[in-house]
DNA sequence: CTTGATATTTAGAATGATTCCAATTCTTGT
DNA sequence: ACAAGAATTGGAATCATTCTAAATATCAAG
């Protein structure tokens, strides 16, 4: 679960391009989001880099992950107020929340899709965003 | 803002159709939410209950809105981690959120838009629900 | 109409995710 | 190496919501 030096490049320079400094723990932070995309919680992603080198620390763990939403490497999903999920996944994207298991999985959107979406909007609305959640059930035989 | 004797009537049966004992604070706070269908929170309805002869105790508020959304007589609406609202139009619908006002419409939602929805989903993933929520300006003239 | 069983209401305490704070440590340009 | 600004940190504070246990209300039965 170790970078190596030319994934870790490529962290310090998505971190660069964001116009964050490439410190320790948001390497450690963005690797953790993109190494499993299961949508973890702060106190998930904190608990993972408790099996890094050094840990980090809560406060930390959130600073990262705002800093990461302001500037668009990820994004949140929220379930009712369930503590809130983080997604490296920037296509557009549904989710779907097994009520079962507790997994959050992405559903890619297709363009037709978020074109009749905009379409029962009425006049002068002018959305920025749009969040889909479904929740229910998986009859999948996957992990 | 009072009820006349008929409209009382028509919300004690609903209540009673719901499993619910029709209490003065229930009968208030449905009727507090049918009367402006602007998605208040807790806080607002707590609020607005304070005009009526008798005021309402915030946990009641709470209890009330939770035994309705549990009955099935209201729906919740999340944005983010802000406060719930509460909804009593049951008809499929999306929502939309101006970000300016911080005003929540109500946004129709045609079958054909939740058939196509659905198509989305990969085999073996069976929805009990899906929550669609819009924010971003609206540049309409109306109040 | 009373009564008793059950449900609801209530004030206040507790919870828990998140945010804030102020002190320390790090990053980076010079 | 140094200074200035940025990031990290532990702990306190916030705040929507839930919990608790005592007081009150509802309603079916007699
Ligand atoms: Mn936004
Ligand atoms: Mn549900
Ligand atoms: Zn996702
Ligand atoms: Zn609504």
């Amino acid at each position: 679960m170790r970078l190596n030096t030319t994934e870790l490049d490529r962290l310090k320079t998505s971190l660069k391009q964001a116009g964050l400094k490439p410190t320790r723990q948001r390497e450690n932070v963005l690797s953790i989001l993109l190494s499993r995309r299961d949508h973890p919680t702060v106190e998930e992603v904190w608990q993972r880099s408790r099996t890094l080198s050094r840990g980090i620390s809560l406060a930390t763990v959130y600073n990262c992950l705002e800093s990461f939403v302001e500037s668009g490497l990820v994004k949140q999903v929220n379930y009712e107020r369930e503590p809130t999920r983080y997604c490296p996944n920037l296509r557009p994207h549904a989710h779907f929340k097994d009520q079962e298991t507790g997994r959050v999985y992405d559903i890619d959107l297709p363009n037709e899709v978020l074109i009749q979406l905009n379409s029962i909007l009425p006049e002068g609305f002018r959305p920025e965003a749009i969040e889909i959640s479904f929740h229910g059930r998986t009859k999948t035989q996957n992990s």
